[in-house]
DNA sequence: GCTTGACTTAGAGTTAGCTCTAACTTGTAA
DNA sequence: TTACAAGTTAGAGCTAACTCTAAGTCAAGC
């Protein structure tokens, strides 16, 4: 898979697929015999899941700590696990945050359909 | 309430309740004899509901736009309700997409536990 | 063979939202 | 009355995460 069909799949530019490589959050990516990149099946998980975990304000740094984990194997395991668990934690947290600012959203636009607010 | 009150009370820094009034998300600030900032109650509610908004994703410069409309007086009352509604659904996405990432991040880290991932 | 367009790199530029600095003024406690 | 903490401004600097530019290489179609 070369650059722009791999960009399509996973829905992300070539600019910032090129700068995830760059930062080091994307590794191994092979090359074809120009020097392209070519994209596995193995690179559509990964950049999904780095995706998943942005999109659940994972930073950039973090996940790549998870990456380099991944990188030194087995040994790594627990490390990794405890990483995904905390970040539930924090997950689980925004969650209900989140749902705590909709009920109060929903209060404010009751004033404004009763014509309480001016 | 003086700056270093206000800023412990809404539990944001001096510089960025200086930063909100130069971009116009917070205006009519009192000053006192010296050219001091005096902040009143509304204003610890304004800030409160700028800060509920930014949490749910809404951008400093839509949350200006409010801001706006609410300065304009009652005739804009529904365009305000309107904004909200939209916000609303914004915010009921989001949760909704937050779980499912928790729901995937829960299959991830069942694996682990299962030692199903190496 | 020539053009076109996708690819490559290094490095510069952008955006949102702060965060800090410098230089100065004012308030307060000893 | 003197120290020093806290306030003021304009404007510079910072961080995360891209986004783009310039200059060059390479493959495919006409």
């Amino acid at each position: 898979m070369n650059m722009s069909e791999f960009s399509n799949v996973v829905e992300l530019s070539s600019y910032t697929l090129r700068y995830y490589e760059k930062i080091g959050l994307l590794k191994h990516v092979q090359r074809n015999s120009s020097g392209h990149r070519v994209y596995s099946n193995k690179d559509i998980d990964w950049v999904s899941f780095i995706k998943r975990l942005k999109d659940t304000g994972m930073r950039l740094e973090e996940i790549k700590k998870y990456a380099s984990l991944r990188d030194l194997g087995a040994q790594t395991v627990s490390d990794r696990q405890e990483l995904l668990e905390k970040h539930r934690e924090h997950l689980v947290e925004h969650i209900r945050e989140q749902n705590e600012h909709l009920q109060a959203l929903d209060v404010k636009i009751g004033l404004y359909k009763s014509r309480k607010v001016a």
